[in-house]
DNA sequence: TCCTGTTACTTTATTAGTGAAGTATATTCG
DNA sequence: CGAATATACTTCACTAATAAAGTAACAGGA
């Protein structure tokens, strides 16, 4: 039970909220978009693809870990910025399916940039031969807490 | 620009929104505290052993990287819930002195078990060996992104 | 001394999340 | 078929953070 281990559940959420700060003002500044917003964006994006009807609340639920109840404030606030659109699935009259408007298409292009340029500055923080096995720290700490 | 590297900042979020969702729960059950304010706490607790006074909310607003506001609404809450106390600062009529109550000692004293636990936990997914070069990887971030 | 600028904190409005309880639609099973 | 159960989403009350603008007190120089 080292110093360092003693304190990696704050110095994680330290860092975390760190990079946080950050990335939300470059990419409000360069593309008018918060990152947790960012990130719906890029889920709804990401699953359309696949799918014809666009992903489902409870889906972009499930693929950010968060309650439903906050997707549903998030597509709130999307919708209201017009970045998507909300339309009734066609077999279950309970679910919603999402999509990006143009707007939020042409949103997602603007954050790219700015989203890269953090990215950079944490490959460059973290040295290149460091990357990979704190990356997969990344995903061991999502598996083993994603109840 | 792998695919570990591209999305670096998603993952390092969504593991830090993971870990923090099940310590919350844990603290909250053990100790009736949540991790945001075990680590106002925790600061305090800290900064007092040094001075006399305790911290003041700049003090600890610094510490943990957040703005003075959201630490005067942090301390309000700590102290409806009597765990910390306010004081003004002797010299300066502006400044607030921070302090813990017997109950708010209490309180810290209940989060020791289940804080270990969860810091087990991270290491046990971590493994050993890859540990510190994690720890200082999320060092190097911390400080590439403090302004 | 007073004026100017800085500092410590507060207030307000907004975003973002949690959990619990509620509504309406689907589904399953006797 | 119909009742019970499960599912998709919403609402509510709350915690927690940001940024910007405001108040009061301090500090240094003309």
């Amino acid at each position: 039970m080292t110093a360092a281990s003693r304190r990696l559940y704050m110095r994680l959420q330290s860092a975390a909220h760190l990079v946080k700060k950050a990335a939300d003002r470059a990419l409000m500044e360069a593309a008018g978009v918060t990152t947790a917003q960012a990130a719906v964006l890029a889920v709804v994006a990401g699953e359309s693809a696949a799918g014809a009807q666009g992903p489902t609340q409870k889906t972009v639920a499930a693929a950010l870990s968060l309650n439903e109840s906050a997707v549903t404030a998030m597509a709130s606030r999307l919708i209201a910025l017009n970045y998507l659109k909300r339309q009734k699935d066609r077999d279950d009259r309970r679910a919603w399916r999402l999509a990006l408007t143009p707007e939020g298409k042409a949103a997602m292009a603007r954050m790219k940039a700015p989203f890269a340029a953090i990215n950079t500055q944490m490959e460059n923080a973290l040295g290149a031969d460091n990357l990979q096995d704190f990356a997969e720290g990344l995903s061991a700490l999502s598996k083993t807490f994603s109840e």
